[in-house]
DNA sequence: GTGTTTGTTGACCAGGCGGTTAAGTTACGA
DNA sequence: TCGTAACTTAACCGCCTGGTCAACAAACAC
């Protein structure tokens, strides 16, 4: 009965690359459907045929988002070095910035309007995550591995911090002199000092 | 010839509130005249007299906002203890995303949809002042008050992590259970923290 | 009080909005 | 090759958008 063709699916993924693009760059209210047709270089119609309403595109690409959001946090091991772990997660959080600012820009356009959208999810699949993760975080510090700090707030620190090399690009741009791969690796180097003496624990 | 009347003070007031809030939530274009109007508690074509475009009353709020930001940045002094300044600085920023949350929102909504309005604002001001700012840093680090730290990459951590706790605070809400004083004193230990012991230098 | 400036608004406009439909074109299995 | 299901789009719809305007009300200087 349900049978996805090849046009299908290709010409899906056209829509969402370009939904991704327009609701990044303008939230769902400010984009309008002829620009994502645009955008993907198709009618506005045919979008419509794929996706019969706008929101459609708009949970469609904010739900991936998320999953790929989800997916470096979820690897944290509780059995690794805290320092290691929590570096290797700060690592990724930011090469996913670089690699992929729109997705970051969709995610704090959805967050700033008040998460209409998503505020369910954040209660139902974010949260329990978070709390399972923060509690693994409190277990290194209470083995001495990390200096004491509230594990919310350090994941807090980790997404501001690397999120903000893709919401707030137009000024860093503005401020910032060298190369794009220049720019990555001194952030990198930056967060890392920060985290990681950051989190000494004291001298036993 | 130009007299500004009781009346227009107060009403312009009105309208510049109503605006902040809408333009917060959802940026330039997904903003509303008629909801900044119906926000405001007056008619449409009022605070069209007040403001002839919905552009005007966007640029007068924003460059009011961008003036408060530059504010604190611009107190950092030379002579002071660089722990101290710096985590005043911090401080100061933290306080303002508190008090002023949909400022916050507003300035991040127009950076993530590509600064369309103040990128030469970021060029001409901002940037004149940010390196100057910088070079400050540096001179503390060259004489060994503060560990090694690219200056800029340190502004970016402030104003990341501060601006966090006004732009995604629906996501906040969500995963944290205390009070909203608690919240703030908790961020406030948390980057202290991160702030002090993170640029804490080596040993002599 | 009176005249003039300032403030207020309902009605209106052209264009843009999300979305529908009907009629046509293309892709593809048999 | 042919039939049919999938695909595409011009034309259209009602509503909302930013903005104008003429007519009216309020405030104020004298």
């Amino acid at each position: 009965m349900k049978k996805t063709t090849r046009i299908q699916t290709e010409n899906s993924q056209r829509v969402l690359d370009a939904a991704l693009e327009v609701f990044a760059a303008h939230g769902f209210r400010g984009a309008t459907v002829d620009q994502i047709a645009s955008t993907a270089g198709m009618s506005k119609a045919n979008i419509l045929y794929y996706f019969r309403r706008k929101q459609d595109m708009y949970v469609a690409v904010l739900t991936k988002t998320i999953e790929d959001w989800l997916t470096p946090l979820k690897t944290l091991n509780p059995a690794g070095d805290p320092h290691e772990e929590l570096w290797r997660y700060a690592q990724a959080k930011l090469q996913m910035s670089r690699d992929a600012p729109d997705a970051s820009k969709l995610f704090a356009n959805e967050v700033i309007s008040g998460a209409p959208m998503i505020g369910a999810y954040l209660q139902n699949d974010l949260r329990p995550l978070v709390v399972h993760k923060c509690t693994i975080i409190q277990r290194w510090i209470d083995r001495g591995l990390l200096a004491p700090i509230d594990p919310l707030h350090l994941l807090f620190f980790i997404w501001s911090t690397t999120q903000h090399y893709a919401d707030f690009m137009p000024q860093i741009d503005a401020l910032y002199d060298h190369s794009e791969d220049k720019l990555f690796s001194d952030a990198e180097s930056t967060l890392k000092q920060l985290l990681i003496t950051g989190l000494q624990p004291p001298a036993r």
